[in-house]
DNA sequence: ATACACGTAACTTTTGCAGTTGCATTAGTC
DNA sequence: GACTAATGCAACTGCAAAAGTTACGTGTAT
């Protein structure tokens, strides 16, 4: 896998959960579809879990199910569920010591900010389940 | 250094620059000033070079300047240069291999492109000698 | 009791990038 | 011409983040 795998991760699972929400599927399945380990998809899964998006169930017969209706979640969900900010950078970087640096970083930390923000208006305007005829 | 650290790098050195384009700097004082080394400062500038937005010159008393006004360098011609790609990822992942993976990337990367070019844009609306007293 | 699945911690492997070293090339200065 | 100071470039090292892996504890249906 390569870089954003997480993201992709998710969002290719929860688009095919959307298909059939009432099915369980195990770590096991998803990480065998997704090419990759079921304690990936765990660790994964697990951060969309805390966000509201999927629950889980130990046990026999246990696995992964939707929360909710696929069309009330949205790819921003899953994506803030995952805390990536892909574009701007969370850090304050430490003492910029330089006046140039500083007014620098304010610039362009205003406008990474800014697309953040509109990078998860867009994905908000799409449900998992609008992706899987498109 | 840390992440997005040589678009960090060019910008800061740039910015620097445009106080005073007609000096001419080595890249052990810019290495000096930013804390890190030569060789990655001439790895850096060496791409803005390739760009046309500085000119480098060999031998005694060479060193880097500014190659247009610093009003006609803008944030977005320096990020350009770089090709970081920060938000779009421009590897064609190979093969969907299932259906609703192909129509899943379709969809994000469409987004994510939209994205890249307004974030681009924003960055247009800046020059590099701006940057100093805001 | 057993089998199955999640939860989690600890470790290993991979990967990208900064950092480093070394050397060839070029260009002024003596 | 010899010397010095700069870039250009290739190869290697070191490091940190993330995926991958292993192992084991916990919970639950049969």
């Amino acid at each position: 896998m390569k870089r954003n795998s997480r993201l992709s991760l998710a969002l290719h699972t929860l688009s095919h959960m959307a298909g059939e929400p009432d099915r369980m599927q195990t770590s096991a399945d998803i990480a065998d579809h997704a090419g990759t380990n079921p304690v990936v998809v765990r660790r994964v899964l697990g951060k969309l879990r805390e966000a509201g998006l999927l629950t889980s169930e130990k046990g026999h017969a246990g696995g992964w199910r939707l929360a909710r209706k696929p069309q009330d979640i949205s790819l921003a969900d899953v994506y803030l569920a995952l805390d990536e900010r892909l574009v701007a950078s969370d850090e304050i970087s430490d003492a910029p010591a330089c006046s140039v640096e500083h007014a620098l970083q304010k610039r362009v930390s205003g406008v990474l900010e800014e697309i953040e923000q509109s990078l998860v208006q867009k994905l908000g305007e799409t449900s998992i389940s609008e992706v899987r005829g498109a």
